[in-house]
DNA sequence: TTTTTTATTAATAATATGTTAACTTAAATG
DNA sequence: CATTTAAGTTAACATATTATTAATAAAAAA
């Protein structure tokens, strides 16, 4: 299946530039231009490679490689920085910042492409890769594995997912969710349950669980 | 069963050949001369290929391109682009508007038809193709099953349809659609139901829910 | 006990869906 | 064939539902 790669750059030129060759190449890309952007879209994307350039308003690369790498769902995403060649000193910050490679403009498409082949293939031999079976939940340990991590879940967050879980596609009402989830006689808020939905997507990406509006939630697979 | 082939030039003599060699091959064809049109006729032909002009008034290929990837119905539609050999920056614009292949004019019939049978069979080992039953819904998901692609539907169009769908061949009044879909309480104009049906005919296509004037509405499978 | 984590609520924002109204088109009727 | 009636279409608008955030309470861990 074919690498996704973020691009992030705050000049449209360069943006489009890079997009051209890594399409070429048959990456799937996604663009930003700031950092804040980048996390956005990284969440829906998860992009397998993040291309960022050093120099950017709003939020710059290190910070943006910062953030990147405290987000429990992104922490993984190799990262590559594009930096002028003068500014050497970022190379170290960069790196300390927890960037995987870093490379110098004027971008050379060449260069580019096979550094970022290199940096994919490191992560290649690992077993998860594009299994199908992305999340899976073990209520004996009480965990969700996802991509073969293994992700400790307050209880509530947990229960909830292992309900849905219970019959991926099926649409769960709320009334099912609190009768399963809370029992029949404790009353909660009416939005208890979207505040766990939302840290369960926080925790395990947004493509997994889809809200049927008016209807409920389901798991989708 | 023949394969369906929209042809889309605004150059009447070469829509005529190309039918002509198309025809001959055993499949079935349809003839736009412009974009537009393209998209109108494609909603109810919903033809397994488009092959498509590159340079056309009105709306050209790329366009009609992007037109067709937007819209929700055609997506999987298989897109071919002819184009004059010369104009190859258009075959990078053309790609990542979402063509499938692009096919250089002059155009040599021996040509046309292998790339055309090769596009073709990319996606025949697909479960779906010519099965009889094309349209299922699953109320337990909460999705429609076109052609075997799950379609999550709106609650109110969803419970249309699945009124539709409980008894196929059946005409529902207006009536018993609002009691049924809407409850005997709550009124709404006399427009609401035909936009919902608008809505599911641009989501499934217009072949399945038939209009019987004067009386209702009714689902032929 | 203190600290940290989890759960809940409330207020507000964002968004998808539903509805209406105005208009166009098509079909039926006399 | 003109007229009437029903249905189709579109876009604007209203509404309902969900998402998000931050503050607070409760529970668990240190």
């Amino acid at each position: 299946m074919s690498k996704k790669i973020l691009i992030v750059d705050d000049e449209k030129d360069i943006l489009e530039l890079l997009d051209y060759h890594l399409t070429k190449e048959g990456f799937k890309t996604m663009k930003a231009t700031n950092g804040k952007e980048a996390l956005k879209i990284a969440k829906d994307f998860l992009p397998n490679l993040v291309l960022l350039d050093l120099m950017m308003p709003e939020m710059d690369g290190i910070e943006t490689c910062i953030e990147f790498r405290e987000d429990n769902l992104l922490k993984g995403t190799l990262i590559a920085i594009l930096t002028a060649r003068a500014e050497d000193y970022s190379q170290i910050a960069g790196l300390n910042a927890g960037a995987d490679d870093y490379i110098n403009k004027p971008i050379k498409p060449r260069v580019l492409i096979s550094r970022i082949k290199a940096l994919l293939r490191r992560t290649e031999p690992k077993v998860n890769s594009e299994s199908n079976v992305e999340l899976e939940i073990d209520t004996e340990k009480y965990v969700a594995i996802l991509k073969g991590k293994e992700m400790l879940l307050p209880k509530k967050e947990f229960e909830l997912l292992a309900l849905l879980f219970s019959k991926p596609g099926k649409v769960f009402t709320r009334e099912v969710i609190l009768a399963r989830v809370w029992g029949d006689d404790i009353i909660v808020g009416d939005r208890t349950i979207d505040v766990h939905i939302r840290k369960l997507r926080e925790k395990i990406g947004n493509q997994y669980i889809k809200t049927v509006k008016g209807v409920g939630y389901k798991l989708k697979l």
